[in-house]
DNA sequence: CAGTATCCTCGCAGATACTG
DNA sequence: CAGTATCTGCGAGGATACTG
């Protein structure tokens, strides 16, 4: 997909990450980990994914840290494939994906998947952006800015960035639904 | 990529999202928009995509209700693309996505992007996933679980998830690490 | 069971030229 | 400026056969 490394320093994450897990099978994979998928076998059954393809990615997100190739016992020659505390941090992606997909896609009536207090075994509430005094924040209080070791001229661009944002506001075509949100 | 849509249903979510969200330069049009980037020729060039592609992708994402196509003025021929409130609330998932990436993949020197609270022009507090009763979770204390509308056998099926990953966890080459999150 | 090796297909994406 | 139209390649993904 030719990821420009010339770009802005504060718009390259978003693409050097999904060439980690952007590939279409590799979140399949991490989901069918927490699901408890531990074997190739289970992998390959429960995604229905091509032999060779399973293998390519495993092996990918194994050298990325994500997952580890551990032997079943000790000194034995089969593996299975572990979620790292790298792979479990991206338990928030999942859930805000999911909550995402719950509320836009599936609508009221479907919840599909709960995510559970492991301690106490009762649902989690939903994830939430807050600001630094605690309040919840709506999505149209949230701007992006530039980190510290950015450019001299962000400035100018951020706020042009947010002069825009406001502008199109204005202009959306359905401005009382976003007011509301 | 051969979605199974016969799968579990509680396991259909991610990849009908991923069908949406997750060809390859969605998701970095959706951040452009964040950005503030509203026009084709812009996307273009900050993007460097092929102009084919970002015509195709722009009306995916259209047709989706992530992004609407308004005029720039009342009756001009030119339009501009819009977050609508449904791509807006995918900014969880961008920060999300972005923490993931700040933590894993650039350290702790790199911060690359922040969030600000746009009311105060502070940066946001990090992105938490809480308990029903308020507390902070760690990704190893958070479970999956089928929905209210699941099969019979989900119960027996989520126990045995649970089991594994109790097992997978001794099993874990780096459980000390793991602990400590 | 857990892969490897081969072959094949399709469509994402790039490049470029053209149009109102 | 904002696309559409064509042509082309490359690689992700599928199917299947084989191996320790």
């Amino acid at each position: 997909m030719a990821i420009q490394t010339t770009q802005d320093p504060f718009r390259r994450s978003i693409s050097h990450i999904l060439d980690i897990i952007g590939e279409g099978w590799s979140l399949l994979i991490i989901r069918e980990s927490f699901f408890g998928i531990r074997r190739f076998e289970e992998y390959q059954s429960q995604l229905g994914i091509a032999r060779n393809i399973l293998t390519a990615r495993l092996k990918k997100l194994c050298e990325n840290g994500i997952l580890e190739r551990v032997p079943i016992k000790e000194g034995a020659k089969r593996h299975e494939y572990n979620l790292t505390a790298k792979g479990k941090e991206l338990m928030p992606v999942l859930i805000a994906l999911t909550q995402w997909g719950d509320k836009w896609v599936y609508g009221e009536n479907a919840e599909p998947v709960i995510f559970l207090d492991r301690r106490y075994a009762e649902p989690i509430s939903r994830i939430e952006v807050k600001s630094a005094r605690g309040e919840h924040l709506r999505p149209r209080d949230v701007m992006v800015a530039p980190g510290p070791g950015s450019t001299p001229d962000s400035k100018k661009r951020i706020e042009e960035m947010h002069r825009r944002t406001e502008e199109s506001d204005k202009n959306s075509k359905c401005s009382n639904l976003e007011k509301s949100l």
